[in-house]
DNA sequence: CTCTTTTACTTCAGATTTCAACTATATCTG
DNA sequence: CAGATATAGTTGAAATCTGAAGTAAAAGAG
């Protein structure tokens, strides 16, 4: 509590790509939540539940993995399947064996509303993300915030962890 | 509108990066804003508004530039001043010439819970963005981040304009 | 000097997010 | 098996954000 501990301040070279993250990371949500409500009125946080959902086995996962799966509080998850599941593009279903878990289930109708979706959002990501971008300094971008992630989020099993063995 | 092209889709590396990106700024922004939460009693987009004033001449700014520099919707920003406001942290004045223009300035109070605020959020920045990151690294992150800014928000005065004569 | 348009900002209503309960079911302990 | 604890998920209220509409003042047009 009592920290006596000087501040190690950021420098001007550290608050200027700190900003930059901060700036780039609101301006490309905006970009893409903007484009995704205006041409299939949904936010993006619900594109992505759809888009996790399809690439599941079965188009279906338990509420907690797909709560984990895109990075959302149980509570933020379970009030975006209420929507969802009112615009009839997810169903829930009770699970058998162990009856405190819910399936979220994409529907028909989601995943038709995914797929149409898709494309202008995909175009959105392309043209902010990586366009402006040569390959390489896509890759080593994505170097970059692998090691962020791993200190952000340690328990996830690292998607590059081929070094390990 | 008759969108006939066909979409080009992400391939495996760029879907990586892209998820990457998305994850790893969803992270960070959590990780400041219940840090500043639990430590501050205020949001990281309340932070910024008073980090941002107080670097502003007079500690105060019309609410369009404040706006401008926060990257916030007039909207939105005019929400954050009123709590701002009754928290006692910034004051509203009316501009003499311009009678339209509002004002906010940081109070004196504002100041010194922007200052008791900031080392501790200082630390979480530091300790989620910079310490996983060598020097070079983060240079070379920067300047990834300012060719998506110039594509994000071509009208804002590039801060690395220095190759333009 | 009116009339129109712009600019600066606020307000309203609706949507989403957060945080703290709360319910129900399963598991673990003795 | 009874009781404690952990897990899965939901709910409700408050906070915040969004987008559209509204107000007021300034600037421009004729």
């Amino acid at each position: 509590m009592t920290e006596t501990t000087d501040t190690r301040w950021l420098d001007a070279d550290e608050q200027e790509t700190w900003r930059a993250f901060l700036w780039t990371s609101r301006l490309l949500n905006e970009a893409l939540d903007r484009q995704l409500q205006r041409d299939s009125g949904m936010p993006h946080a619900y594109y992505m539940i759809l888009a996790m959902l399809s690439e599941s086995p079965g188009r279906a996962r338990t509420m907690t993995e797909l709560a984990e799966i895109v990075y959302s509080s149980p509570s933020r998850l379970s009030h975006a399947v209420n929507r969802l599941e009112e615009a009839g593009w997810v169903r829930r279903t009770k699970h058998g064996a162990d009856r405190r878990t819910t399936i979220a289930e994409l529907t028909d109708a989601g995943y038709a509303a995914l797929a149409e979706a898709a494309p202008g959002h995909v175009a959105e990501v392309r043209r902010h993300l990586f366009d402006p971008l040569t390959r390489d300094r896509m890759l080593e971008f994505r170097e970059t915030l692998h090691a962020l992630l791993a200190v952000l989020d340690p328990d996830r099993e690292a998607p590059c962890a081929r070094e390990l063995g």
